[in-house]
Formats: C-alpha cells, sequence, structure tokens
DNA sequence: TTGAAAGCGCTAACAA
DNA sequence: TTGTTAGCGCTTTCAA
C-alpha cells in the first residue's frame, strides 16, 4: 500500500545530497562529517523519515518476521505459548506471524509452504494431531530454515525442541498426594495415543513406587477423549469399587471437573473423603468449586524458550556462523496446590 | 534469510531468454508464444520456483499483510476473534501480524508504529484500556491506513467499526427468566467504566419494563471488577434480602460462577430456587455445575467480519476506488440455554 | 568526505 | 513475440 512515505530521495534531493550520503548519515557511518549527519538527521526528524522495511528485506534476505504454526489458537496453552511468543520477538524486533492449521495436516502444508514464501527467518511449530509424516518439514529443513518444535515436537535429532516434562510433573503431583496420607489413588489416564497420557501416567506409576505403594490396575480408568462426561463416568465406577479410592490424580482438567461432580453427587466430601489433583489449565482450575490442586503447564515460559531458541539460532546464521546444535529443553511443570487436595 | 531460492533470472539463463518473458509467461501473459510458455512453466515446476514475495511487495507496494493489534491473546474471546481473522485472511490471501498491547497505551503506540512500518496494507484494532486519547490513531488514519475497530471500539466517524449488541442479548437475557415464571431478578452488574456495563444494565431495564416488572434498585449489586469473590458476596447479600430474588442476570461468567457458590453455600438449589444466566465465555459456563446458561459474544463471526470489512477496503483502495463508506456491524449474540436457567 | 553505480527480484512501458 | 530498460528503496563497493 502507497502511504506517501518519505524516503532517502527525498532527503537526499531536500538536501542537494546523494542517497547514499543520506543512508551513511542516518547509521551514524564514521567517513561523514558531523555536521552533514546534523542537517540529515534533523531534516529525518522534521519530515518523520522511516525507512522502508520491505526494501531492506529485499537487500538483506532478512525479514525479521518469525513464522508460526499452531494446532489451534482458541486454547488457553496455545494462546498463552504465543503470548510467550510475542513478547519475546517484540524485545528482539521481530514480528510474529501465525498461522493455525486446524489440527489439519492439509492446512499445516500449505502454512509451512505460504511462511516460507513469505520469506520469514525462521519458525515455531507445533504439528497437528493428523501429522503422521513428516515430508514437508523434511523438505523446508532441508532448506535450511532454522524450525523450533514445541510441545507437539517433531522428534528428529537435528532440530531444537521445547516441551514439558509430563512425568515429572505427574510424579510430583502423586507424591503430593500420598504426603496429605492418601493411600489409595486412582489415576484418570487421557488419551491413549498422545505421548503425554503415557508420561502422566508413567509419572504416577513412578510416585506410587518410589512411595512403597502397589499399583493396583483397577484404579487407573481411561478416559479416551477427556472429556468431562468421560471423567464422571469412570470416577462413578472407581467408587462403586468395594475399596473405595482416597484420591484421584486427572490426567486432564475436564476429567478432573467430572470427577469433582461425581463425587457430589455420591455425598462425598472434596477433599475430605477424596483428595483431587488435575492436570493443565490454570484459568480452568482456579474456578471449580473447590478450587482444583492443578499442575500447570508453562504455557508463557514454553513460547519464550522457544522463541528465544530461535532467534538465537537465526542471528547465528546470519552471521554465517557455524551451525548451532540443536538444543532440546525441557520444561518443568509448576504444581498448584488449592482446597482439592489440601487435607486438614 | 537466504534460502538460495530459484528467481526468474536464473530461469531465463536456463532457457537462453530474458527475464521478462519468463515472468510474462508465468502469469500467462497473451503476448507469449504457448511453447514458450510450455517450457517456462515446465522449468520453474523442476526447479519448484516459487515468486519473492518481498520483491512483489516493494515493487507493487502491497505487501498483502494485515496487522492486529489486540489488548490481550490469552483470553477466549479474543483468542477466538483472531481464529476468525485467520480463518477470513488466509482464504482472501493474507497473512496476518499479531501484537498484543498488554492493555498498555504506551505498548499499544509502539506496535501501531511498528506495523505501520512493516507497511501492512491495513489494520484491525481493539483499543487497550488505558487508551483515552487518540492522537496516535488520528495520525495513522490520516496517512490512509485503512483500520477497522473491533469490541473495544474508537468511536470516530469515518472508520469502520464492528461491535455485540450487548444491550439486545441482556434483554434476552432477561426475558429468558421472566418467560420462566421469575418475577424478582437481580443483576450482577459489571465494571461501571466499561461502555459493555452499562448496555447488559439498560437491557436488563428495558426487559422488565416490556414484561411490566418493577425496576428494584435493590435488585441491582455491582460488581466493579468482574471477579468470582464480588459476585458470591454481592449475592451473599442479595440472598439476605426478605424477599430474596428468584433469578440472577449476571453481567459476566465470574460473577455468575460466585452467585453460584454463594447459592449452593446457602443451601438453595440452581434453578429450583433460583435460575441463573450470565453472559460471555462459553468455554466456561459449559463446565460450570449445574451448565450455565449464558449470552454468546460471537468471537469467531466478529473477527470474520472485521477481516472481511478490511480486505474489502484495502482491495478497494488498491483499485483506486472511491473511498469507500465506513461499515458499522452490529453482531447480535446468542443465548445458550442450560440447566442453571430451566425450571421444570 | 562524498558520489556514482550496481544490485536485491520482480514487472511493465517502450522498443524492436 | 521477445528483449531492453528503468525503477520500487535501500546499502555498499569503488571511484573521485
Amino acid at each position: 500500500m502507497n502511504f506517501n512515505q518519505v524516503t532517502i530521495k527525498d532527503i537526499a534531493r531536500e538536501l542537494g545530497i546523494s542517497p547514499s550520503t543520506v543512508s551513511r548519515a542516518l547509521k551514524d557511518h564514521p567517513d561523514i562529517s558531523p555536521e552533514t549527519k546534523r542537517l540529515v538527521n534533523e531534516l529525518a526528524e522534521k519530515l518523520n523519515y522511516q525507512p522502508n522495511v520491505v526494501a531492506l528485506s529485499l537487500r538483506s534476505s532478512k525479514t525479521n518476521t518469525i513464522g508460526v504454526i499452531i494446532p489451534e489458537i482458541v486454547h488457553f496453552f496455545f494462546s498463552t505459548i504465543i503470548s510467550g511468543i510475542e513478547d519475546v520477538a517484540y524485545s528482539a524486533g521481530y514480528n510474529i506471524i501465525i498461522t493455525q492449521s486446524n489440527e489439519s495436516l492439509a492446512r499445516e502444508k500449505s502454512d509451512l509452504k505460504a511462511l516460507f514464501n513469505s520469506r520469514v527467518d525462521g519458525m515455531l511449530m507445533s504439528i497437528s494431531r493428523e501429522t503422521v509424516d513428516f515430508e514437508h518439514i523434511e523438505n523446508i529443513l532441508s532448506k535450511g530454515m532454522p524450525i523450533v518444535f514445541f510441545d507437539r515436537i517433531y522428534d528428529t535429532p537435528g532440530s531444537s525442541k521445547v516441551i514439558v516434562d509430563d512425568k515429572v510433573g505427574a510424579k510430583e503431583a502423586t507424591l503430593h498426594l500420598i504426603e496429605q496420607g492418601c493411600k489409595r489413588i486412582a489415576h484418570l489416564e487421557g488419551p491413549p495415543n498422545l505421548h503425554i497420557s503415557k508420561q502422566r501416567l508413567e509419572g504416577y506409576r513412578e510416585a506410587l513406587s518410589e512411595a512403597g505403594l502397589p499399583f493396583d490396575e483397577s484404579l487407573v480408568a481411561l478416559c479416551p477423549k477427556g472429556t468431562t462426561e468421560e471423567g464422571k463416568l469412570a470416577t462413578e465406577k472407581l467408587l462403586s469399587l468395594k475399596t473405595k479410592p482416597d484420591a484421584i490424580f486427572a490426567s486432564n482438567d475436564p476429567a478432573a471437573m467430572g470427577a469433582m461432580q461425581a463425587i457430589r453427587q455420591a455425598g462425598l466430601k472434596i477433599p475430605k473423603d477424596i483428595a483431587i489433583v488435575g492436570f493443565s489449565n490454570w484459568q480452568l482450575s482456579s474456578l471449580m468449586e473447590p478450587p482444583l490442586s492443578s499442575v500447570d503447564q508453562p504455557g508463557y515460559e514454553m513460547g519464550q524458550e522457544a522463541a528465544r531458541i530461535l532467534i538465537r539460532h537465526i542471528e547465528l546464521k546470519s552471521k554465517k556462523k557455524p551451525e548451532p546444535a540443536p538444543e532440546v529443553k525441557l520444561l518443568k511443570t509448576r504444581l498448584i496446590v488449592r482446597e482439592s487436595s489440601v487435607k486438614k
């Protein structure tokens, strides 16, 4: 769009000097006389000169733009990540272009291509649920595009990634319940095709084993879709066991919410009869009744960290430094203890 | 960043023709012979030629990019809006650059400037809470930048805007309660400095008056910050009135959540003793216990509509058509009826 | 200390 | 039907 912005030429013409001199004066080149610098800078100020970044990009082959591919924007965790990315990028002078794949592989492919064609300097990417082959990503990587993966990563040795340590988070949550005196801790397991579900189950097992408690198969209930309804049903089953559980560690907040409903309807009290801890959505868990103890995922940090790593790669690359080694960052979760798991 | 992409020159050299011929052949110019076109297109395909959009932007003074300024990304309503914007922009071949002001005027100003300098073709903007003077916006508008405001608008006659009809939404919610047989409907009023709070109160009054019910000052309780705690406290007061309300219309979901807590703690049943309707966050309200009836804000539609209007403006402008008349779009809310307000 | 010229990749008016 | 040239705005090498 043509907004009739002032150019270097305009300044040069007005001052009766050449564009190259203006260019040099503006960037404080040592060759230029102080007097000329003063004149140029004053006029630039007066005319409100702003360099044309498009021209700069063309010349330098650098757009100062980062492309982001995310499965879904409308999701607390992902929007938190975007916020983290935005903050770091902003401070470093980068724009971010956002695309959402809507969990579709086709859309992810076209986003990837569009961002590549927009000549972004690097990309941050979390893959869609449909993504099972990675040719489209390999293709872009092979052209030298720096990509940092986060959360839903493409697990290839050559690239950097930022993930959350779900196993340790789950372990801490379970240990917290054990510290409260719980002996029969049930686990509502999340969608089994997701890596994170396995990690959370694993953390739960490790905690039990570390505390010398038995692992009881009948206390693990699958919630394949992670919905409230499933959580409720699964909990109803658990409550009908001969020896009821005295605590529940839920793999996700909706399931935890369902569990709460079932517990309430059975006439039991939280946390007196059954303590409960959820996983992942700070916003929701604070609003539950009673407020839900929860393993908080560090979305903001994840966005920040991914952006930092990417920008580091970009800047090294543009300085033609040796290829930086891929970095893998494992972020800690934070256990937020609220009423639902504190036995008095 | 230099990804050694194939250029028109490369194709020209390989084929022993001139770059301009290649350029023309690629865009199916009538002057070029079918044979040349075939050769060019085949080679372009083979070499995977992709036009350099930065060069195109420089030449055409058009970046095919829309800038978005939003107060906060991590907010269900706003992220829904972004999603709507993204979908429309994507279909029309535009990228979106997102910035968040974090409710800070200083940040809003610098975002505005950065986007302008990035030569975006137009902007979509929702102003920050701190924004009370509009010089920075006027400044950009005066340069001819198309801006469409949404939700938190800058109410100037010359520009297009998309807003939600909060008054009608509130009225419908209140009428719904009246239809359920409620006679003493309380209102939890939101932050009084926000335009929307006034609109919602107004809709509530209109509904009462239309139904021939009296407006009772003592049934309106202010929740100045819109928190759960305030909602709880306000409701406790309402429940201590000599004649209790039989329904509550809450100006926002956290307040509604607080009201539910207070009602439950007083040993009353929802909706048997008191029915309740909230405003605005679909995601939260579906998870409440019982699921909360709610006036849903059309965030996705808002994003779509704003993007559509902006793109229309941009395309008219680039065709040097006469300045399009500003459009004002008033979006309808949707009343989602759930258990909390249905009296059997 | 400054200027002329070339070039980043592309398109379009003009020439042939 | 195709090629030459100029130019979008900027930087930088080379020359003065």
